[in-house]
DNA sequence: ACATAGTGTTTAACATGTTAAGCAAAAATG
DNA sequence: CATTTTTGCTTAACATGTTAAACACTATGT
């Protein structure tokens, strides 16, 4: 199951699909502890940026967990309905508002933080700490590249 | 915006988030060509596989486009609504069935396959390729760790 | 002030991700 | 051979990804 076909680059070797399993393998136990919690994984995602953050719009929210607001929009609501969060109006601009985390909120974080650092722990004595830096290097470095079709 | 608390990791050096980002920045171009034809990164994935594989059976499909089996049942009705594969039973196991890549399917492979390689070859040219190299081999070897949860 | 353009957020529509359940056919078991 | 288990695929249900459109409000220009 070799290289057979220089010319069309055989999926194992994609990097979009590199890119895809080696995610998979990073979240997997991750979103098995959250499902254990009863949130997902964009849900702790948005939850992780309130609590670091503090009180935010949605646009700042989205920018930083990197999810389209569409998405944020729905995620907002279901972390609202499990009262993880609350919204108030912006005082002055109408078309805003703020969003912060509650008690509730605070208490899944804390109560599943250690776990989610043993995960990181666990990756890091297994893959190492040096391919991991070197990874991370990789990958964000490729994020600053410029794009290709700047629209 | 250096480390201030390093016992919780920012989302900027989170590796999930580092994964989707360069993801995102690698498949933005593709799949904006992909638009233009009328068909979803997911679908191209399948498409490609066939392509490589000659005449599959879904499960086969599912493990080398990295697809669970009901986005693949989907993604195979909406091939078939277009015409860019065609099913049959398989002949001795009636529960399996026989995905092979149409005379569309083929052509509209080779209409973009071109572009995707210069798509391929811009990254190259841009990232280098032994930042490429090493990465995917950084990528690879994250994936065949043994998992932390083995369910 | 008025019309216009821009901003912040939501909704809509469709496709996929994800887990669990369903179902028919094949394989294994006694 | 009948029962049970397994396999291959589909459906269901809910959450998110993605693009376009809608909407209310703000800022701008005249």
């Amino acid at each position: 199951m070799d290289a057979k076909n220089a010319s069309t680059p055989l999926t194992n070797r994609s990097l979009p699909i590199a890119l895809l399993r080696a995610r998979e393998k990073v979240m997997g136990p991750i979103r098995a502890m959250l499902a254990d919690v009863g949130i997902t994984e964009q849900q702790w995602r948005v939850l992780r940026v309130l609590n670091e953050g503090g009180t935010l719009d949605p646009t700042e929210i989205a920018e930083r967990s990197c999810l389209l607001l569409p998405s944020l929009t729905r995620i907002l609501q279901t972390l609202e309905g499990k009262a993880l969060i609350t919204r108030e109006p912006h005082p002055t601009d109408r078309r805003k508002q703020l969003v912060t985390i509650s008690e509730g909120g605070s208490q899944l974080i804390s109560d599943n933080m250690q776990e989610s650092q043993r995960l990181n722990a666990w990756l890091k004595d297994s893959f190492g700490q040096d391919k991991l830096d070197a990874l991370l290097d990789l990958l964000n470095e490729l994020d600053e590249m410029e794009r290709l079709d700047n629209r």
